[in-house]
DNA sequence: TGCCAAAACTAATACCATTAGTTATTGTTA
DNA sequence: TAACAATAACTAATGGTATTAGTTTTGGCA
């Protein structure tokens, strides 16, 4: 009456992922997973812990891959050129995961330590970007907060609608990368 | 057995307002915001048509609160000066009213007209900040959006203790805003 | 004073996550 | 191969959510 599927803890996230980047965050519940995967919600709890638990998972995988895409994208570029790879990478993960970006924010649990220390690679793989201008230890700190705080905004707002008409985006950005590389220069 | 008290749309609109600041936006349900005033959670429908509706209804005083910050941090500053001031306008608000500030964005009913109008109203304050700069029209489409996508971003992420140890996070703000205006001029 | 509309109520529906307890399946071991 | 143990599915139930329907109470006005 219930033949087994080959479940696990993987797939299931695949599926929430999933869900979470083709429908919204918001529709990554019990049930939707569970009929996904063709079983009943309560099914679920012989891989899962609870639901925010499986967010929590989201949002690590979603941090680490976040980083795989700027990663990627910088490979062999230098200067200025270097910090817009970043960018892009960024923006383009934001894009292409927009469930995926989303839960990476709307962590239920911050102080998660795997979180961080994923978030923090992210924020060294950005330290290491600008390392190249010469900042003291604090503008750099500075400069990479608003480095974050112009790529998460714009993800953000693009995702939302926030700019209204959504007309010449990508430009938006290059100029906006451009404004604010030009202003780190001394 | 149930006394009428002096509720109206208005009275339910500031209970969940408040909700949102003290408690968090997800803590604003029917159940919490009935509790806060003394009532059945039904009994709310004779004021208000729907959860999802009061959202739409907090987005929008959102936006007008966020609207009078910016102008009030603004009044008779010039120049770059100005632009600072209405950042710290904006940011002091997203602080004072964190719950307030991210009912603006999550916005159920994005395509609302009067949302739309009082959020154009804010663009249009920042377009006429950076008036002085004598960018083109569409060069002051891409300023403006940096402004917001900076401003979001690091309100966003301040609240979400997006920045690790929350040291120094004037600082960091002075210090973005100053690259960001550096970088816009030619 | 009596009536009516507004605003409270209770009860019910349909969703949600989660837990407890049960059954079925699968792999391992005697 | 037969039996057992562990795993993974199930059903049923609990308490939470928003919402609707139908009922009662209240307070102001004719």
């Amino acid at each position: 009456m219930s033949p087994r599927i080959g479940l696990s803890k993987q797939k299931v996230l695949e599926a929430a992922i999933n869900i979470a980047d083709d429908e919204g965050i918001e529709k990554v519940t019990m049930a939707t997973i569970a009929k996904k995967l063709n079983i009943k919600p309560p099914s679920l709890y012989n891989h899962i812990s609870s639901l925010s638990a499986l967010k929590t998972e989201m949002a690590l995988v979603g941090i680490q891959q976040l980083y795989s895409s700027m990663k990627a994208n910088m490979e062999g570029i230098s200067g200025d050129e270097r910090v817009i790879a970043l960018s892009k990478g960024y923006l383009n993960f934001a894009r292409n995961h927009p469930g995926l970006y989303e839960s990476t924010l709307a962590a239920p649990n911050a102080q998660d330590k795997e979180i961080y220390e994923a978030a923090n690679k992210i924020v060294q793989l950005a330290v290491q970007t600008i390392k190249h201008y010469n900042f003291t230890k604090e503008e750099e700190l500075h400069v990479v907060r608003g480095l974050r705080s112009l790529l998460h905004g714009f993800s953000s707002l693009e995702k939302a609608n926030g700019f209204g008409i959504p007309i010449k985006l990508n430009h938006s950005f290059d100029y906006i990368m451009t404004t604010y590389l030009k202003g780190m220069k001394r």
